[in-house]
DNA sequence: GCAAAATACTTCTATATCTAAGTATTTTCA
DNA sequence: TGAAAATACTTAGATATAGAAGTATTTTGC
């Protein structure tokens, strides 16, 4: 795992390295996302929570009592990837489901206090991680960093309309 | 779904121009990549081919020949979902696998003609998209961009090893 | 106040990805 | 040169995700 984790980072910081045409910020953004999740993903899994939960429990720390498709348009995820996550999140004792005033429509998710509980835990673990990532980082390349994602994101927003 | 998407798109955006609190980098960074990566998707599946296959026809417009193996660390992801991957676009008629020089071990991977010709078709959208995206993004905080993913990738690089 | 439309959740199915473990082949080196 | 180690592919099983379609409930508008 390790051996075979090293030769693949190696090869993908040549590649970055070496080789950064212009056409290729995509690429690059998508790898950014992928060693920031994987280095959270590997933070969480020992307190045996997964990213996908994680994008959850940071929304329910802010706000309880949402419904499962608010959860869903907040952590920008369709809804049976919500459906499966929040049924597993049950299972595993962080959340409740519950339905109110007699709308049967309608379940609200809270967290259980285990689910409240891991704010404390968890939240650090994702600040170690930006820490470590932008560590060395320029504070006006940082600021122009998220300039320029927002607006990317927008611009893709209206595209993808 | 358009109507779905509108509502989402609206909520997505208003979350990061309303809330951009410091620690959120990683987030804005994988929103981003996702709105990058469907944008791609939904052109690419017009031609019947998935983000996952794009991600090899890139490396084998430049390079074929390689193994599987290979294909995998230039990729940037695991053998069995190379594996998976190159199976179906064998299916699909995108690529060949050979053995060669009686090495019954490693797999040689080679486009079809119709792989080949994907590239004059495809290239292009991914060439738009990436227009899209940047359209009213300063040069200067481009390069800034991609200067500070980079160094994000190198130093997350050594975290996961 | 009721039929039609909209909404919210659920189910089913498919893709993309990973980890772990298994098999076959090649390489190494005592 | 032959056993041990390394390598390369494959299989199996798990998680995360989405799209499409189904069901139940609520809201809307005549």
């Amino acid at each position: 795992m390790t051996r075979t984790n090293n030769r693949e980072t190696r090869t993908v910081l040549r590649h970055w390295q070496e080789d950064v045409p212009d056409d290729r910020l995509a690429h690059l953004i998508r790898d950014a996302g992928r060693v920031l999740t994987k280095s959270l993903q590997t933070r969480l899994a020992e307190h045996s929570v997964s990213f996908g939960h994680w994008s959850f429990l940071r929304i329910l720390w802010v706000t309880e009592g949402l419904t499962q498709r608010e959860l869903s348009e907040q952590a920008g995820l369709m809804e049976p990837t919500t459906f499966t996550a929040l049924k597993a999140m049950e299972a595993n004792g962080l959340i409740e489901r519950r339905q109110l005033n007699g709308n049967r429509k309608n379940i609200h998710i809270y967290l259980t206090q285990k689910g409240r509980d891991l704010k404390e835990t968890l939240i650090p673990l994702a600040e170690d991680v930006n820490d470590i990532a932008v560590k060395g980082v320029d504070c006006e390349d940082l600021r122009a960093t998220r300039r320029t994602l927002l607006k990317i994101i927008t611009n893709l927003a209206q595209d993808n309309e």
